[in-house]
DNA sequence: CACAAATTTCAGTCTTTACTGAAACAGGTC
DNA sequence: GACCTGTTTCAGTAAAGACTGAAATTTGTG
């Protein structure tokens, strides 16, 4: 329980240079019961203090990571992991690669055209032409297919 | 010019955690003239300290970034960027996807399988499974497509 | 072997960032 | 308006990391 937690807070946190406590909260969101939890619960759990829930909370709820929700009658506030949080990483992180060829396009000029000037920069910007191609081409997200497939019967 | 290096090394500092003067002397490298240029050469261009080149350069020759090179009456190192940089940029960023797809598969059990319970790590294998598919049904990579077409003629 | 050129390591500074406890704040209830 | 309950902000601490100058090391040359 706890040690899948950690595992995948630690990758956050290596990997992707999220604050370990924030992947630990999203791991904790991930598997526990019920799905939408207290900031308080939640620090329980994980072991943090309550004003680090307050930044670690603002900051998944600012990604669109964690939804926020209140129920009727309680005042306190309930947390839990959007249903389509990690689809939101697949696009950014495709984004990303996006911006980066961008960039690169951009950059194509500067470099020159000679035979093995451009040689460079020609190759980088292949490769990203073969990744927006294999997106272009790709069947839309299963969130996509699930609303289309609703909406239709 | 440098304008162009400062846009790519921000990015790559804010968005992938590379330190910034790696991300210069990425830039760098990518529009240089000519391609293969020592570290002192680098250090000059982008104004950095050469203590601090020594570091960067590890750096991205450990990732497989920047490929070191000798010429034969010379005994300074010189340094270019490999053909397939950034081939293996777009490689690692997946890697890195599939990792998650992978922590989120194992972590599956722990969520449980009630209705509203096992929906959150559910829709995340849905996304993670479409991203696999859509990888393993992708055209070769520019440069895997090139060596097949030398090698057969 | 002495030298010179080029690179790496080291120690130190400086900046950034994560985290916490304590104080301030907001929203209801009596 | 006093008083809970729950949340956020703030100031301070501690730790990590990037960068640099200077010393040490390697590598080639006469």
């Amino acid at each position: 329980m706890l040690e899948w937690v950690e595992r995948l807070a630690k990758y956050c946190a290596d990997q992707d240079g999220v604050p370990l406590i924030a992947g630990r909260v999203l791991g904790w969101l991930m598997i526990c019961d019920p799905p939408e939890q207290s900031a308080q619960q939640i620090a329980t759990a994980i072991g943090a203090s309550r004003a680090s829930l307050s930044t670690n909370l603002r900051l998944l709820s600012s990604v669109g990571f964690v939804r926020v929700l209140t129920k009727p009658a309680s005042r306190t506030v309930f947390y839990r992991v959007d249903d389509d949080a990690w689809e939101k990483v697949v696009q950014r992180q495709i984004a990303s690669l996006a911006a980066v060829g961008k960039i690169l396009h951009d950059g194509t000029p500067l470099a020159g055209s000679s035979p093995n000037h451009g040689g460079r920069i020609a190759a980088a910007n292949e490769v990203f032409r073969w990744m927006q191609q294999i997106f272009d081409n790709a069947p839309p997200l299963p969130s996509t297919a699930r609303a289309a497939k609703e909406s239709q019967g």
